[in-house]
RNA sequence: GGAGGGAUGGCCGAGCGGUUAAAGGCGGCAGACUGUAAAUCUGUUCUCAUUGAGUACGCAGGUUCGAAUCCUGCUCCCUCCA
């Protein structure tokens, strides 16, 4: 192992960070002088699709975190001009048009994540930028004229992300097409605009980080320098943070803390050490002996995993919450403060109201077809007690302590309260 | 422009006049085993309803007692030729 003089790089592959950089020792070196030469700035582009990112986003921003830890500048950049492109990278088929609207309600639930991983105040502060500021303005024949050149389509066709669509014989718009190019002018830009150096990402942004780098050297004669991140997959080979119910998101808004915690605690035990490593900031000292722990032992590091990802997204009240409820859920069998709860109008319960209907307004079944057969197959229980037929209803003496909780299969639960 | 092939449930993929709410696989959900893990095994997997009904096999019509299956038109996709 080659021995790094940069904190930030040695942090990096020490925790599995790291897939391809473009000169590993040229940066590190650049990184190791910072006392001299001054801290470095880096950036990762997020664009805004969706009003909350997920976990897969989660590994860039860690290195955005570490990246400040270490002394260094970090710079999330914010796609509101390169969304409006939509990047074809690893897609099959384009993405819906967003419109203006969209794409700033988006910003704003993506700006509170950053608020919660980065430090923008103080000297050194993190900063967060938004790639409007300088594509809105291009004109087209100038910008065509300055950067079209530097690139060409021979060269453009051989991008993953236009092969693949060509050789699927899947349509790839000439907006999308541009895509590419729209992330190498920013690279440059930031360049030029904030000294930015370097520009980290996913493994899929390597041809883009790369026609950024050629870009600047070309068009600006900056040096620049690009870092990938492997694609995180579980143990056994999917994607990650990919579930039934969809992304898990880091927004509050779109994920409970609890269900956030819960994704966590439910790590697979191959996963347990890379994760701990990838999303905590816990040292590897602390890692090392939580990962060595067997059998049943292991739980105790997932719950550790849980609470301190939980903590650094969400905030260490809601950490503890979440750990708590599931405790007070899991451990104690009884029903947790933090489950989802439903409010439902007193007057239901006076006659008795139907099992069936009540499990669907408490989210936990999307049809009745759904929680009959999960009646049928013994998953749906009442305070703990198994129900017995679809047709039960449930009164008001089922509530203790002012609340039923609803269990469908062991993980998940909810409470209902009357009102 | 010419000649063929295709569009099926979340996905892949059989079916090619009735016994087809549609094989099989994946995915999902639940049960068993466990450690709120993985693997494995079992059940389940359109909607509504108390034996029943309604929707569904690209879209619109038609033939037939009866169509995902046959015919006509339309849309989209693929392969080969010019």
């Amino acid at each position: 192992m080659t021995s790094l003089k940069s904190d930030f790089l040695h942090i990096l592959t020490e925790r599995g960070f790291i897939h391809q950089v473009t000169d590993l020792e040229g940066l590190d070196a650049k990184m190791a002088a910072k006392e001299k030469e001054g801290p470095i700035s880096a950036y990762i582009g997020f664009d805004c699709t969706a009003p909350s990112l997920h976990v897969g986003s989660l590994v860039q921003i860690m290195m955005l975190r570490w990246l400040q830890k270490c002394g260094h500048k970090p710079i999330a950049l914010l796609g509101g001009g390169t969304t409006k492109i939509g990047d074809p990278s690893g897609k099959d088929e384009s993405r819906k048009m967003l419109t203006d609207d969209d794409i700033a309600g988006n910003m704003d639930g993506i700006r509170t994540i950053f608020d919660q991983f980065l430090d923008f105040s103080g000297d050194d502060p993190a900063l967060m930028i938004n790639n409007q500021e300088w594509l809105d303005s291009l004109e087209y024949i100038p910008f065509l004229r300055e950067i079209g050149t530097h690139f060409t389509i021979n060269r453009m066709m051989t991008f993953d992300s236009v092969k693949l669509r060509l050789e699927r014989e899947q349509p790839l718009t000439f907006l999308e097409f541009n895509y590419m190019i729209m992330q190498a002018y920013d690279f440059m830009e930031l360049g030029k605009r904030y000294g930015c150096s370097l520009q980290m990402g996913g493994s899929d942004q390597w041809g883009n980080i790369v026609n950024g780098m050629e870009l600047g050297r070309r068009s600006a004669g900056l040096s620049l320098y690009g870092l990938t991140t492997p694609l995180i997959t579980t143990a056994d080979g999917k994607k990650m943070g990919k579930t039934a119910e969809g992304a898990v998101w880091l927004n509050e808004s779109a994920l409970s803390a609890y269900d956030y915690w819960q994704f966590w605690r439910n790590t697979q035990d191959g996963d347990v050490g890379r994760f701990l490593r990838l999303f905590t900031d816990l040292p590897m000292d602390e890692i090392k002996r939580l990962e060595a722990l067997e059998g049943a032992e292991i739980n105790d590091a997932k719950i550790i995993l849980a609470n301190e990802a939980t903590k650094m997204c969400r905030g260490a009240e809601a950490a503890d919450a979440a750990n708590k409820t599931a405790r007070e859920t899991f451990v104690q069998g009884g029903a947790g403060t933090d489950l989802p709860t439903v409010t439902v109008a007193a007057g239901n319960f006076a006659d008795g109201m139907s099992v069936i209907e009540l499990f669907i307004e408490a989210g936990l079944g999307a049809s009745k077809g759904e929680v009959r057969r999960l009646i049928k197959g013994g998953g749906a229980k009442i305070n703990d007690v198994k129900v017995g037929s679809a047709d039960d209803t449930v009164g008001t003496d089922a509530f203790a302590e002012g609340q039923i909780k609803l269990s469908a299969g062991k993980k998940r639960h909810a409470l209902v309260k009357q009102g």
